[in-house]
DNA sequence: TGCTAGTGGT
DNA sequence: ACCACTAGCA
């Protein structure tokens, strides 16, 4: 029996908004700990890895643990019939091969419940090692998400580099060059609004914008976002989901062979 | 060496998109005077002229006089890069095939730069009589682009005419035929809702609302649009452009002949 | 190509 | 809080 009684029913509906373009099919793990998810994208290049955990829920009751394999498209069009300040709860029978969606309105005149199959889907759970990263930038999320966007219009490709200076986004494409620079900046009314530089290393890494893009989805999630940057190692691009969890993307980065072998 | 420095570059991002539908490929002339541009539309029925004073800018350094040919398209698409609030600065350096367009951001933390090749334009750079006009015609650019866009759901042929009453745009369609009136009006709380027809001659002129709908992407830069008519001359339709300059578009009248062929 | 929904600016 | 514009869909 699992019951997940969410109040910022909100938070899924972004999740999911966050997942679904990247990933079709996908095991939602629940545990005591808490509800998550770790899948490939379908080109089977980036990796996104969702943590809710049990505390952000207000009821949370997963007697044994439990691997629900959901189709994102088809949760996400229930998910889009709950309203953004609709309580959410997810709820399974042991044995059910289905799920159910129940959404209260606050007023609490309307109670929606929506049943959904589950599907068989064989996932490789990739443990994903605690490293330690050359370098870590945080900034606005919408900043990161602008930034991307922008680039995208020039070229495919983006190179990121960390220096002391600051953090430095390039692209080169048959129009043209660009080149954006934020530096530190950590004296701003709003903490949310800093940009963080934690250089322990300075690095250059080359990243298909296609995926970087399609990262900035979870922007409405969380007002700021977290890259940390090692050379040979996958990027990791993670915002907060409130005071529960996170989203975390990971993407490797493009081997210089592949950059050049844009001729 | 070119450096024009422009504090509210988002003249700038207005421009290009009041240009960009009409003009694909145009040059831009540099001069002491300040920054211009000339250019025929791509069926060479229409002709734009754009002008921004050097005292517009805030640091305007041309040592030299320079054309630089522009593909408007790619240039518009650099500078949506740009944030409303961003101040503008573009860079030429002398002999050289490329220009650079910096965008730095209010609070300082972000500066963008992006470097577009420059293309050989031939230009034929036409003589602008300054003609004495019949009758001139002053009212909020929003009115004129409402009126223009909704008669051409109508029509396709606008004919404007002026007499001492007032303004009469009208058109004929397959579902019936549209007219809309506007007489003088200058008693009116804010200056820019005026009204003003200063009728020398009376006129009657008919455009192809094709165009007159192009010139009316240039409303964002504006509050007021000012008209220009003499029989047998292009008509001027001018947009100021803040304190610095204006764009105008011309565009001849349809003789009555190529009007009655309509059939 | 027109509409509608979402987002950003006033 | 409203309106206008843009982008995505039918």
């Amino acid at each position: 029996m699992l019951e997940l009684r969410l109040v910022q029913g909100s938070l899924l509906k972004k999740v999911l908004e966050s997942i679904k373009d990247l990933v079709s099919d996908a095991n939602f793990d629940c545990s005591s700990t808490g509800f998550s998810l770790q899948a490939m994208d379908s080109s089977h290049v980036a990796l996104v890895s969702l943590l809710l955990r049990s505390e952000g829920f207000e009821h949370y009751r997963c007697d044994r643990n439990l691997s629900m394999g959901m189709n994102l498209g088809n949760m996400s069009k229930m998910l889009k019939c709950a309203g953004n300040d609709d309580i959410i709860t997810i709820k399974a029978d042991d044995g059910s091969d289905t799920v159910t969606f129940m959404f209260e309105n606050p007023s609490q005149d309307k109670i929606a419940d929506f049943e959904m199959k589950l599907m068989d889907i064989d996932s490789e759970h990739l443990g994903i090692p605690d490293a330690k990263y050359h370098s870590i930038v945080t900034m606005p999320s919408d900043e990161f998400s602008r930034i991307c966007k922008d680039l995208s219009s020039i070229g495919d490709t983006v190179v990121i580099s960390v220096r002391k200076e600051g953090v430095k986004f390039s692209t080169t494409g048959d129009i043209g060059t660009a080149n954006v620079v934020l530096r530190q900046n950590t004296t701003v009314d709003n903490p949310e609004d800093a940009i963080v530089i934690e250089m322990n290393e300075p690095v250059s890494l080359s990243f298909a914008l296609r995926y970087i893009n399609s990262f900035t989805k979870a922007t409405p999630l969380s007002e700021t976002v977290t890259i940390s940057l090692s050379s040979e190692l996958p990027v990791v691009v993670e915002y907060k989901v409130a005071e529960m969890g996170y989203i975390r993307y990971y993407l490797a980065p493009k081997l210089e062979e592949e950059v050049d072998s844009n001729y």
